[in-house]
DNA sequence: CATGGTTTTAAACACGTGTTTAAATTCAAA
DNA sequence: TTTGAATTTAAACACGTGTTTAAAACCATG
C-alpha cells in the first residue's frame, strides 16, 4: 500500500477509542475493528498497544492545536479583545463545536491522570500558551505585582474555562436545559469570563480589596472559629 | 463477627483501589488482598464488583462532606467573611490537608466520567452546594441580574476551586517547586480566589465593563477575522 | 514470469479477569 | 455437646486480554 494506510487508519480508531474508554478499559481488538485491520497490525507497527497510546497522544495535541487559531486582529486592537480572542479560542478548542472532539477527551485524560506522554504536553503546548496569557495580563497589571500573583490570575481565567468541560456534565445536571441552549455558547461563556476577570483586574486596584478581606481575617482569627 | 467486619473493609479498601485506578482498571483480586479477605467476598456481600464501586461512591460523598465542615462565625460575619469560609471549605475539601484523600479522587472520576452514581450525587451533595453558594454571591448583586447570570459566576468560583484539583499535577509541572510551597496553601489560594471574585462584584458594577466590550465586540466583527 | 522482501492473516498462546462452586470452618442457639 | 445456619475458604470455571507465530497474500523489481 501507498504510505501506510492502515497504520493511519490505526491511529485514528485509537485516538477515538481512548479518548472515549481511557487506555485500560480500550481493547487492541475493539480498535482494531473500529479500524478494519487486523489484530496482529497493532504490535507490528507499533510494538505494543501503550507504544500506540503514546504516538495517539501526541498526535492529538498536535491536530487539536492547528484546528482551532485565535483570530487575526488589526494592530491597533485593544487588549481586552486579545484577552477576549483567547478565552473563546481556549473555549473553542475544548468544547469544541457541536459534539466534544476526540483529542480534548484523550488530552483531558492526560491532565486528570498524567502518562509518560503528559510532560512532554506540557512543555510544548500548555506552557507557551500559559505563559502567553500571562502575558496579555500583564497589561492591566502594575509592574509591582509579583510573579506568583500573575501566575494565579492566569489559572484563575483558565480554570473557569477548563471547568465547562471538566465538569460538563454535572453543569449540565445544574443547568435547566433551556437555559444551557440559550446562554451557553460559546460567545456567551467566553463573554462571561473575560467580563468577570477585567471587572477584578481594571477597576477598583485589587489590592485594596486584598488588604480589606486580610484585616477582617486577622480579626477574626482568635475570637471565633469553635462552637 | 460481630456487624459484617469484613464488608467494612472491603467498603474501605475497595474506595482507595477504585480511587487510584478507577473501575475498569481495579481488581476485585487486588481490593480483596488489600481487604485482606478472600475473593468471594466481594461477590458473597455485594452481587457483584458494580454494585461494591456503587456502595462506594455513596459512603465517599457522605464521608467527605461530614468531615470538612465550614467554620461556626457568629452572626454579625461580614459577608466577604462567609464567601471566603465557603471557598476555603470548597478547597480543603478537594485538596484535603497533606495527599489527597481517596474520597476525593473517587468523586473526581465521578464527575469527569459519570457513571450510575452520578445523578444521585448531584442532587444530594452537589445541588444544594451550588444553591447554598448562589445565595451567598446574591449580597453582592442587584436584584435585577438574571438567574443565569449569577449561576455563571458561582460556576466561576467553583472553576477555579476545582482546578487545583483536577489539574493539579498539570499546575504542579508549570509552577516552580520553591513558588508552589510558598503560596498554595489553602489559605492563600482561597485568599485569592475571594478577592478576585469580591474585586469583580463590588468595586464597578461588572455591568459596564460589560457593554463596554460587548460595544468593541460590535466594532470589530465585520472588519476582521480573516487574513 | 519468477523472486524476495513486506504486509496481512487466522490461529494459537499464556495469562489475568470476574464469578461460581462445594467443601471447610465458625459460632451462636438448643 | 450437638445442631444448623452463616461465613470463609481454595479451587475451578469460562471468558477476554495483549501478544506471538508461521503461513498466506501481496507487490514492486529483476
Amino acid at each position: 500500500m501507498s504510505t501506510d494506510v492502515t497504520r493511519e487508519r490505526l491511529l485514528m480508531a485509537a485516538g477515538r477509542v481512548f479518548a472515549e474508554k481511557g487506555f485500560e478499559s480500550s481493547t487492541v481488538r475493539e480498535i482494531c475493528a473500529t479500524a478494519d485491520v487486523n489484530v496482529a497490525s497493532v504490535n507490528y507497527y507499533f510494538g505494543d498497544k501503550s507504544q500506540l497510546y503514546l504516538e495517539t497522544v501526541r498526535r492529538a495535541s498536535e491536530a487539536r492545536i492547528e484546528q482551532i487559531a485565535p483570530p487575526e486582529r488589526s494592530a491597533s486592537t485593544s487588549a481586552e479583545i486579545h484577552l477576549y480572542d483567547h478565552v473563546r479560542t481556549l473555549l473553542e478548542r475544548m468544547l469544541g463545536s457541536e459534539q466534544v472532539p476526540w483529542q480534548v477527551k484523550l488530552l483531558m485524560r492526560e491532565v486528570l491522570q498524567p502518562t509518560e506522554a503528559c510532560q512532554e504536553l506540557v512543555e510544548e503546548h500548555f506552557r507557551p500558551r500559559f505563559e502567553y496569557l500571562q502575558g496579555l495580563l500583564d497589561h492591566w497589571l502594575p509592574s509591582e505585582v509579583p510573579t506568583y500573583r500573575r501566575r494565579q490570575i492566569a489559572l484563575s481565567v483558565i480554570g473557569q474555562c477548563v471547568h465547562y468541560r471538566m465538569a460538563g456534565e454535572v453543569i449540565a445536571l445544574l443547568t435547566p436545559e433551556e437555559d444551557r441552549r440559550q446562554y451557553h455558547s460559546l460567545d456567551q461563556l467566553a463573554f462571561h469570563i473575560t467580563t468577570l476577570t477585567l471587572a477584578s483586574l481594571q477597576s477598583q486596584p485589587i489590592w485594596e480589596i486584598d488588604s480589606l478581606l486580610r484585616d477582617m481575617l486577622k480579626g477574626l482569627s482568635e475570637t471565633t472559629n469553635s462552637p
